[in-house]
Parts: structure tokens; C-alpha cells; sequence
DNA sequence: GATAGGGCTTCCAATGGCTGGAAGGTCAAG
DNA sequence: CTTGACCTTCCAGCCATTGGAAGCCCTATC
């Protein structure tokens, strides 16, 4: 099998694959006489296996962890386990991160008029540095404090 | 001021004042005889409001947007809501792929033993490549409308 | 045997949004 | 005059790819 298949049999790309090799995520494959990289069925798996876990979003890193326990039959679960809720808790860190972006500026989406007039309160809370979402009429001078230190 | 004061004023970096600068977000500063960058508060100003604007995740193409917005008097909200809400709607797609990659993992996490046992469904999905990531023995039909699709 | 095309090889560069370091100039205080 | 904190530029790296250029290999066709 030559890269390209390869390629067509595992859903990776011939360059990712070769990037793959470079950096030591997979090992290097055999060479044919012309300098051709030769694939195996197996070395097919675990493109797969590669590709599923960067579906789901595993770091480098964290795939080359999982493919050794893959291939370490004496690994426990609880290992695998592990290196996957600690995956799951970045992904819930950054979930509640995008998600406090958007809600904050759904809020002030909608609390904008969106018509031909200039005032925005968008444009007011980048201004301001968000330390007043609400733009009420009282100069609220107990801000005074605001952000300035 | 020099880029140090405009850095503390503003809480960016100063190394990434001279990245903005360098990559045409902000203007190019004004210069002492000696070659230090001059600042302004209104320099400084700009800088918040990207700093704020990139901490609600916009990016800095965006951002470029939204200071021109911002210094348009003759801007209408109507721009700067759409603006945002396109922002909004790459937030709200981030998070569901997230959300999605989370769930299957917890899913698989929770079928995981976590002993000292080798048997593993995270690394059975992994290599199956999500295709079936219910192994049991009855093909559970019930579960056919949720989430998986 | 020449040629065309595809696939393979390597290396370099770019993406976004920074961050770090090296090498050197500048400035105020002691 | 020296120290040290600041400033300057440039270069390189992070993550995980993707793209392109230049050139070799292999097969097929004429």
C-alpha cells in the first residue's frame, strides 16, 4: 500500500499522514527501493484510530498517550478513563468559555437597536470594558472606580 | 507615554501593542527622537476596547471592523449588531461541535469501567471509529432519535 | 524510446493570535 | 560611569493542518 491508499483506506490525508510521521505520532513507514512509504492494514487501524480520536478532539498529545494504551494490553482502563475526562474537562472549560461570550453578547445584541440610528450599546461595552452592561440613565457615580486602577 | 505606560493603561501586553500595530490593527504610534513609540489616552482607548473585543472572542479581523464601526460617526447599529451576531452564530457552532465531541466522550467515559481492567469502550470507539458506540448485544432501536441522528 | 500523466518525495511558507528570546540602543538614578 | 530598566528590531515557536514548488518514480501509450 502506498501512501495514497493508504490515505483513501483510513480517511487521512497523504499529507497529514506524513505530518503525522514527522512530528512521531505514528512510526515511520517502510520504504520501498525508490524511497515510496509502505502502508500495512494495521498501519491503517490506527490512522482511524488517530482520525476518531481528533474527531472527538483529543490533542496530539493526549492521541499518542491513547494510542500506547491501545496497544499496551496490559493498560487499565481506568489510564484510557482518565486521559479522557481530562479531555472532557477542557472541553467543558472552553464550552463555558464561548458560551459566557456568546450569552454576554446575545444580551447586548439584543439590547441593540439594529437600525440606521449610531447608538449601540455593543459599541458602549467595548468602550467601557463590559464593567456596565446595563447603560442606565444615572451617571452612576459609584463607578468611579471603573477598571482605571 | 511610552508603550510600557500604554501597555499597563490598557492591560495589553506591550509585546502584543506592537503586534496589533505591525499586523495594521491599530496605527502605527508616533515616535520620540530616539525611536520609542509615543501614546496618547485615546491610543490607549482603542486598546481596551480590542482587548475587550478579543476577550469576547471576536477576531482580530472583526475587530478591525468593529473599531472602524466605532469611530463612524455616521455608523448605523444595524451594522454593529450584525457584526456581533455573525460572532454570535461562529460562537453558538463552536460550542455545539464541542458540546457534541463532550457528550460522546462522557457517554463512553460512563460505559468505562475505570479499573484495572484492559476491557475499555472509550478505546473499542476509537478504534471502530464511532460507529457503533453502543456494543450491547440488542441492537437498541429506542435510542435511534437521540442525538445520534 | 519518448512522452504524458499521475503519484510520490522533500522542503518551505502560511494560517491566528500571540509569546518568548536574542542582540542592541536609550534613559534616569546613583 | 555604571547599572538596570526600559525600548527597539528580528526571528522562532506554539497548534494542527494545508498549500505550493521542485523534482523523482512508475505506468501507459504512441
Amino acid at each position: 500500500m502506498t501512501i495514497g491508499d493508504a490515505a483513501k483506506a483510513s480517511g487521512v490525508n497523504a499529507k497529514l499522514i506524513r505530518y503525522y510521521e514527522s512530528i512521531g505520532l505514528i512510526p515511520a513507514a517502510g520504504r520501498t527501493a525508490s524511497g515510496y512509504r509502505v502502508y500495512s492494514s494495521s498501519d491503517v487501524n490506527v490512522l482511524r484510530f488517530v482520525k476518531r480520536a481528533r474527531t472527538l478532539g483529543f490533542s496530539i498529545e493526549r492521541i499518542q498517550i491513547l494510542v500506547g494504551l491501545w496497544q499496551d494490553r496490559s493498560r487499565s482502563s481506568a489510564e484510557v478513563k482518565r486521559v479522557a475526562l481530562d479531555h472532557v474537562a477542557e472541553l467543558e472549560a472552553k464550552i463555558a468559555e464561548l458560551r459566557a461570550m456568546s450569552d454576554t453578547l446575545k444580551h447586548l445584541a439584543h439590547a441593540c437597536h439594529g437600525d440606521e440610528r449610531p447608538d449601540c450599546p455593543i459599541l458602549r461595552d467595548l468602550e467601557e470594558g463590559g464593567g456596565s452592561c446595563c447603560h442606565e440613565p444615572p451617571p452612576c457615580p459609584s463607578l468611579a472606580g471603573r477598571g482605571r486602577e
